[in-house]
DNA sequence: TTGTATGCGTTATCAA
DNA sequence: TTGATAACGCATACAA
């Protein structure tokens, strides 16, 4: 591998020179700079990232945590992050979190990374104070339930989702309406949870403990789940069900489907996110239209100003609904005639 | 932050001393060991991975090259590739791949990766001479059509998979079979489709190019290609099909729902991975079960060996077949009783 | 406008 | 068994 040195030799100036060039530094003379370029090209020199790194403190390395990438939701935005990052010239890195890797976290920040995105997560104290101490910056795609008051954010408005699916499954009829929920406080889905006691409040529809099922954000538990309500006859309880993700609307869909409890005719499913898998099941799911590439790009602009020391404002998306027919009988009825 | 130069300090022992003990070189006394144990603990240190990359020319990172995020069959590879990765102490970044990005890459892989992970892709010429130039070793983890011979990989035995496959369906009494295919040769799909070839041969059905129909891995374009495949009158063709990926076997199913078309009662229709949509669409799809987390594991240690100097072999293993209605009458049949 | 010199935090060589 | 010390490749303050 050529070095900085090569290329100043062959070019016939001093290592700095290099430099300067190299950086775009003013007060170059255009024939030095011409000779560095033609060196370098011919070189094919390349600057060390390490020698770099060292000397400057910055790795234009960025690390997501990801809560579950078998999600689509989840594996959507981590790529378009990737790709957003990218354009700035910064590197992404993932990891899927859990509480455990935060003494792993802890102890290969420091030195690897000049930026943290969250996926949602909340971190532990001991967690935040090496960040403060490194002076790392933190932004979270989409917020936990109770996240940490400084921490930059870019999410969706839920609570104006929330509102929406609820008051269109209030036009449908229903009034018993269940959540499917996360369980875990430490998690992006908590929010929604938050949004959908707000939003049925406001509707003035009743809602308690007993309204909200446990899916853990995997299909297969809330199938699960869904499927231990109905085995427990608790099926006519409610008439309609919000999943906090689509994967676990998914879930409930599948779970009605095995059991023969007819959608949307006997209960309605909505989700909240949009991914491709919630068109393609029978019935399609009514969601909210999140975007995602537009929420990747807030993120990682809101991460390279906070990596500039530039102030930044957090950002909140709004997300229409998207009325499918697995909360419609009329979408359910056009659904039926086209197959 | 503490450098090795405060450790040895408060150690009370030079400098030397310090990294004796972190890279456990023989011949340091056991009151030196504990002392400078002692001062690291009480200092925080960990040591500045840009200085030591420096000095050893080792990064530590791998780069993944991702086709398409969107695809839950590449997700889970990539999730258990990261896993698998982070346990042998190396980071993984992941970019995801056409062929505008490989300019890039040339630049950006030196002095920053030390292997390149691959899912299948072909890279051109200039790529495989810098990175042979650079001594960064390469992993496929499934193959393209045309891979470059002395490339290292872990793959499926797709032969024998598609042999499954097409011995399934001709047991149902299909004969001609139709394949949806991606189109790039410079993608894992490719392979896929000359097993597929390879499997009909054996199996003595007849095989066409007009058998073959153009997703391009997205479940929209599979959805498309099999809309104008029905659009053209072309239905009575073929009485099954197979598709490279599950993503567009449950394209050509929402094809066929939207269209009106029985399945299995019209057309059969398989998959060849066993995403977790595959079981959730009606019908579910007759797939094969490829062990994501088996065949991440290999390419890593596959990898780790490489980059280690050592010789290591290429892995191939086989995957079961899944009947699920799709493709079986009588499968299908349980399924309609369930509901 | 350009060159010299220093140091970033390591590892590794060589003496002691 | 330990301690100086020389690189690694770069950015930059300062001198020229």
């Amino acid at each position: 591998m050529a070095s900085r040195k090569d290329v100043a030799e062959r070019a016939g100036v001093s290592a700095a020179a290099v430099s300067y060039v190299l950086n775009n530094k003013a007060g170059v003379s255009e024939s030095t700079r011409r000779k560095v370029w033609a060196a370098i090209e011919e070189l094919g020199y390349a600057p060390s990232h390490a020698a770099r790194s060292l000397k400057t403190r910055k790795t234009y390395n960025l690390t997501v945590l990801v809560n579950y990438l078998g999600d689509p939701f989840e594996a959507g935005l981590l790529n378009h992050l990737e790709e957003k990052a990218r354009e700035k010239g910064y590197f992404i890195h993932f990891q899927t979190y859990y509480p455990g890797i935060e003494k792993d976290l802890r102890r290969s920040v420091p030195g690897r990374i000049d930026g943290l995105l969250l996926l949602g997560q909340v971190l532990q104290p001991e967690t935040w104070s090496m960040l403060e101490e490194e002076g790392i910056p933190v932004v979270s795609v989409t917020r936990a339930g109770e996240i940490r008051q400084d921490t930059a954010w870019v999410d969706v408005d839920w609570e104006d989702g929330m509102e929406k699916l609820i008051s269109h499954l209030a036009e449908q009829g229903h009034r018993r309406i269940a959540l499917m929920a996360n369980g875990s406080p430490n998690h992006p889905h908590a929010y929604r949870l938050d949004a959908f006691f707000e939003g049925m409040r406001k509707q003035g529809l009743p809602m308690g403990a007993e309204d909200i099922l446990y899916g853990k954000g995997r299909l297969e538990q809330a199938r699960e789940a869904m499927a231990a309500y109905i085995q427990a006859g608790r099926l006519g309880s409610h008439s309609a069900f919000i999943a906090v993700s689509d994967l676990m609307a998914a879930g409930v869909l599948a779970a009605c489907r095995e059991a023969g409890v007819a959608v949307p005719g006997q209960v309605s499913i909505a989700g909240c996110e949009n991914i491709l898998m919630s068109y393609q099941t029978t019935p399609a799911v009514t969601v909210l239209n999140v975007y995602r590439l537009e929420l990747a790009s807030r993120a990682v602009d809101l991460m390279i100003k906070l990596l500039n020391g530039e102030t930044a404002s957090n950002s909140v998306l709004q997300a229409p609904l998207l009325i499918r027919a697995s909360s419609d009988r009329q979408a359910a009825g056009r659904e039926e005639r086209e197959n």
